[in-house]
DNA sequence: GATGAATGAGCGTTCATTCAT
DNA sequence: TATGAATGAACGCTCATTCAT
């Protein structure tokens, strides 16, 4: 919720309060109906007052609530990024962070992610490319951070097993690598024509493929 | 040159012959300066009057020489497909369709096609992205064949050395694996704001992960 | 205040009579506010909800206490009409309603309306202009005032020497010509990007001129 | 006719000729157009649809040979200034650059600008003024032309005459006091309800108002 | 009285596409 | 073939105004 706030929370009368929810239901109402719509028709296909109708709200007030529609878009793709890194993260500390933790939480964006959001998955990698600077500028923060994420699980399994794995640069292009794995995967199956049923196998092969890399270099500098 | 041809070229008078000569260079200035401003600018951002301006023709040339806007971006991004797949594939042949061809195709794609064409680069992965379905229809097929490729490659490298990897559809998992490491890699580090001077180095690493992820399943199936 | 009085100032609580206070107080506000915004982005560029913020208060309150957005410029340029006329004629009855009293009253447009009240020149030459036949209705009211008064001025002048200039019709050009002197140097000079610090050496002359234009019929007419 | 020209006008066919013929026409109708409703219902009240009704064509076409609808009436003011200043400039010049030649031309805008064009009236005095920084930039300079060009004429009266007026900025502020007064009386009169039908007596007393201040500052520095 | 979220008609503007020449 | 003027639907966006609270 990003919506200028005109009071503190705390200092507010019930109705107040309760306003305060409903503004804060559009706003993700009108989220929500854009998510769709993107993801199904396209960025540049869907038109405001298509998203103002499927939020059952009249155009003045997407702009209410977001500055022009590229922002619904860039509000959409934070939010995802959020949520996608949030999720991820949690399975990878839950399995104390070691390399079968990576694994599962590999196996989580496959299962919880993709296949459970494909309209998220959509969104991320395909409607907001190319959409100009200012969602690519948000896009490229969103890549960044969870670029960071993976460099920094990498860091922490090797520094676990008192190994080493190459010098630091190299680390960050082995985790741009895993995303790209991560992307394309997902973008080639999921979002083509015609889904296969059992992409978790598929899922299963691309982390088994990229665990594999990994630790094919922890053999090469820690034999 | 994918205009329909009114003659055969053999039954052609000198001047029929110029003529089809220069709207073959017109189809290429045009398809040109559209590259560079979909690349600059964005594909969005560009209009059809600047492409003509550019090209220093007509709109209605444009309109002769392609069905419509898209088609200018399909037909951009066919060609950067063929060229791609032509000079990658050349390049692991001639390393006698080896593991170390695969290694050499794998910098061939950074030291010729990404440093040299970067233009080609924001076209393929950031322009022709979330453009609508017919857009994507094509796309979808150029990644389908470069799959195809390095799936053909990886067979050809086991079969070669008399082992065995995996099943049909986990080569392909990793085929696709391997395009989203090439094209995020690139993605990242070249098309970002401030690209680095050693892109050589981030191409080396990348394609070393790759190998090792190749190297890693052929120990584990073939130990 | 033009805000329609539910009670008799005398027949007023205490608290009443503080409400009524806070009343005027913010229709002043409001008021002001939208003088300043009006002279220095223009009435067009200038909207309900930018006054609202600027006077501090809700876009509903300024809908509480105007009619509509013309009608805040409507009353804007009233109360300069108002307090231009009392000003000035004021100066001119000072000096026992002379030529050098009509020539006072001149330098007095200048030094005191002009210079000290610059955003009220902008308001009524300038903004209200142009805006519409309802904003038009009331600045014409507001400059025939102005010319009757000017041309009682002359009247009364001439009457007091026993003197006489020229038919009435004539009388009411001369006064608009006055006018049309004082709004245009104003404008020229005080509007302008970089207005003369001289302000006054101006309005000197524009005044010394039209005394002038006044004297020569007076000779004319009563050699 | 501001419209980029993509040939010089010797090098053209036939029928090239008869296409900038046509396109110049439209220019015209659409200009015309607008000055029609713009002095009618007002420039805010006027949408672009609407001129492009009125000149029969499209709304792509206003903005094929303007660049907005401001550009429009910036046109159309700039128009109107250059054919004030030349008929009035014409007639004075006819008369041999004499205090006769300067009340002549002073006649002439009444009789040949004021009463034979009063839509251009509307548009440079009323429509024009208070629509934004980038109108009233040009509408500046067409007011400093007049200005100068005023100017000019009273320096010639007196230099021929071996007489003197004033010093230069005050010659300027007489200028300025003068396109006041041809302002505001033809606003005053002729841009109200009711105008009166015998304006040329008006005009007349304006002039002799006007030439009656100028005569009166030549005798008093030349006695 | 006062608020400010919500409305929705209306606007200026763009631009892919067409077609008479 | 080539032109470029012309089209007009469609779009993003604004903002004066209203009204439930």
């Amino acid at each position: 919720m990003k919506v200028k706030q005109t009071k503190q929370k705390n200092s507010m009368s019930k109705s107040a309060l309760r306003r305060q929810r409903e503004k804060e239901l559009r706003y993700q109402t009108i989220l929500d109906a854009a998510a769709r719509l993107f993801a199904e028709n396209g960025y540049h296909q869907t038109s405001v007052e298509q998203i103002a109708d499927e939020a059952e709200v009249s155009t003045g007030a997407v702009y209410f609530y977001f500055k022009n529609k590229a922002d619904v878009l860039i509000r959409l793709i934070e939010d995802i990024g959020l949520y996608l890194r949030k999720r991820v993260g949690e399975e990878f500390i839950k399995h104390g962070s070691t390399i079968e933790g990576f694994k599962e939480a590999g196996l989580v964006y496959f299962r919880e992610f993709c296949i459970k959001h494909p309209e998220k998955v959509a969104l991320i990698f395909r409607e907001s490319a190319g959409q100009g600077p200012e969602v690519e500028a948000v896009r490229k923060k969103i890549f960044d951070k969870l670029t960071a994420d993976i460099k920094g699980a990498l860091v922490r399994i090797t520094e676990k097993k008192g190994l080493v794995l190459k010098d630091d640069t190299s680390i960050e292009v082995i985790a741009v690598s895993i995303i790209g794995i991560y992307e394309r995967v997902v973008y080639h199956y999921q979002l083509s024509q015609n889904p296969p049923e059992d992409i978790m196998t598929i899922g299963e092969d691309a982390v088994s493929f990229l665990i594999g890399g990994v630790e094919k270099l922890l053999d090469q500098h820690n034999k």
